[in-house]
DNA sequence: TTTAGCACTCAGCGGTTTTGATTGCTAATT
DNA sequence: AATTAGCAATCAAAACCGCTGAGTGCTAAA
């Protein structure tokens, strides 16, 4: 009866019901009703007194009913709570941590591939739809480029980076160009964008008022294959895992609804923003209208952690799925495959160094354990 | 009434009404009827007689009823008759060209992006999902390898083929190796590999018998990356575009059929075989139990395109969807994709040749329409 | 403050009826 | 012999209906 709507401060014996209702609710999709937390949670109280707190805890927006005669469901902001207090903190299961061994003792990959990898445990451990993606290399310092001719007017200009090469591109050249000049060349942009990071590359003001006339057209191109990578370039290393498991979450079971969320998964150019982790928290979390921005965008919740690499974000991977989702087993989930990738030897040196340390070429890829 | 089950010679009435019902079922996905038939095709036939027919139909397997009384529906048979026989060829209409270009005149890209366009285009002009691969790289002729430097420890592989530049792995190199090694060890593997298809190289015997000690490091490096290249690396080059699409489709509007569905194409390599073209045929077409290979694979058809460039094929595009789709469309697309690709300024060389004839280095990458 | 008791609400289930589209068959017609 | 009009028969889908039962809110007692 006593209002309170300056809550904030639960009693525990609401939160107690409350933590019940969306513990319960994320079991089963099914509103929850007073006797169901009764018999399972405080068989001290009786059905009634849950009841008036229940009709306390919707006054101050926590719960809601589908309908006059129905149990109370979580709202969005119960859900907010539930995170961010009520939740259990859980480890993973023996049978968990294997799917995760299998996916990473097998292949140390590219970075492309490891975040790959990492949505595809993601989704078999959550049984919900992952994404990840690369982010942009704003962030990567350029170590060395090298122009290296290919053929007789193509070359491709390899970049390296501190977190690895970035894909690199083809470009045309005269078929006049000499490999001379090609080294020369690779030395003298190499000498200019050296040590410095890529987003400071892309500034406004170049870094150098005067380019040697003979490597003008070098530097150019260089240039814009570094403005493309802070842009366009990114937008395509998005990895969904999953789709299909979408369907199986009962609140997609209304066709209307799936398609929606699959439209929405389809465009991934649009999943960028909502995936950016905005503050520097390893774990971010956002429920229903945290996450707004296209108008028919589906209602959901997307959890997300980023991904470390010698100290500096190389990706983010979450996943994305209704509002009701077992954050309690998300989070732990990524929160230990970030850890994972953190010590996993990566940008660009292979995982079998000491394996093998005769072989005076080793390649990165899948094959360490062949042969 | 006069059955005549050694048919295969449809009477010219015959063969329009299975026509006008496939056609008709094709854009409704609903059983037609007699009436229909006569008022939209055959107004000079009563209602009566049409319904022998379609009975004689049936009776050679052409059509069925969903239940007693209702319309027929094509069967997967009349299907086959339809696209070989039946089915009107019909030109891309202006809007649909209109996309296409949209495409392809902004960015003239790499093999990989050229068949994630394709993908895109196909999709949003079919209105269905659509599928495309590189094909594994096994027919590429190798024309150079380099063996590059990029930091104290490690080396890019980059093989050049005829097609293109293959995905170039890192690899671990003793820091001891100098730069001087990587550029002679790079003529020697080109020596040995330069010249030959991808499948000889891989090809249980070797080329060469003898290799000098000094490369053998190398040599066997190279060696397993090209082995890669055939098998597993192709899996990983499936694009998917508009699963969304499925949901959109009649017969896919059962929960449990759309979900068979997309957990089929959320497993990407199981697509391989399907899309395999194994006929030289330019365009396949796969209705019903013709792709049958996984058990729970859900009832489809799979229409694809092999891609050439100088008379290589370099993948395969096309559309997977419910076995009622719109054929004649789907086909045209195809095609004239196949060609327009065919078309393009491919592989290494970009397209703006001409365009900027005394830009020494010009970048292959979407931009060439700034500045 | 808690609880027992009771009336009230309402989604969902199962059964029945109605409707309407469409066929197959028969008998008449060309 | 081929076609057609006419008509009874069929059956999915929609509309309707009443019941059931889970669950609540409220009141009055403990």
């Amino acid at each position: 009866m006593a209002v309170c709507l300056f809550a904030m401060g639960l009693t525990s014996r609401k939160e107690k019901i409350l933590q019940a209702i969306v513990d319960g609710y994320i079991e089963n999709c099914q509103p929850v009703s007073s006797a169901e937390i009764k018999d399972k949670h405080l068989p001290a109280l009786s059905s009634a007194t849950i009841r008036n707190e229940m009709a306390a805890l919707e006054e101050m927006g926590y719960l809601t009913q589908p309908h006059t005669s129905s149990g109370r469901i979580p709202t969005a902001e119960a859900y907010r709570l539930y995170v961010e207090k009520l939740m259990p903190r859980r480890k993973l299961s023996r049978s968990e941590l294997k799917i995760v061994k299998r996916y990473f003792n097998k292949k140390v990959t590219e970075l492309d591939d490891m975040l790959k990898s990492t949505a595809k445990v993601i989704s078999e451990i959550t049984n919900l739809t992952s994404v990840a993606y690369v982010q942009s290399a704003d962030d990567a310092t350029v170590t060395n480029i090298r122009i290296v001719r290919i053929s007789d007017a193509s070359a491709l200009i390899i970049i390296v980076t501190d977190l690895g090469v970035l894909k690199d591109s083809t470009v045309n050249i005269g078929s006049g160009v000499t490999d001379e000049y090609c080294e020369q060349a690779s030395r003298f942009v190499t000498e200019v964008f050296g040590g410095h990071k890529i987003s400071e590359i892309n500034k406004p003001k170049s870094l150098v008022k005067e380019v040697k006339r003979e490597y003008e057209q070098v530097f150019k191109t260089v240039l814009r294959i570094f403005k493309n990578y802070s842009h366009e370039e990114m937008l395509s290393d998005i990895v969904l895992e999953g789709s299909a498991k979408i369907l199986e979450q009962p609140e997609y079971s209304n066709l209307q609804k799936a398609k929606a969320m699959l439209e929405f998964l389809d465009a991934k150019e649009e999943l960028v923003p909502v995936l950016q982790n905005s503050d520097d928290m390893n774990i971010s979390i956002k429920i229903g209208k945290d996450n707004e921005l296209r108008d028919g965008m589906p209602e959901c919740a997307i959890v997300t952690a980023s991904y470390n690499i010698n100290g500096v974000t190389v990706g983010n991977a979450g996943v994305i799925g209704p509002i009701r989702m077992d954050y309690s087993k998300v989070v732990s989930v990524l929160d230990y495959l970030s850890k994972t990738v953190q010590m996993l030897p990566a940008g660009e040196s292979a995982s079998d160094d000491e394996a093998q340390p005769d072989d005076g070429l080793e390649s990165s890829d899948s094959v360490s354990d062949e042969e």
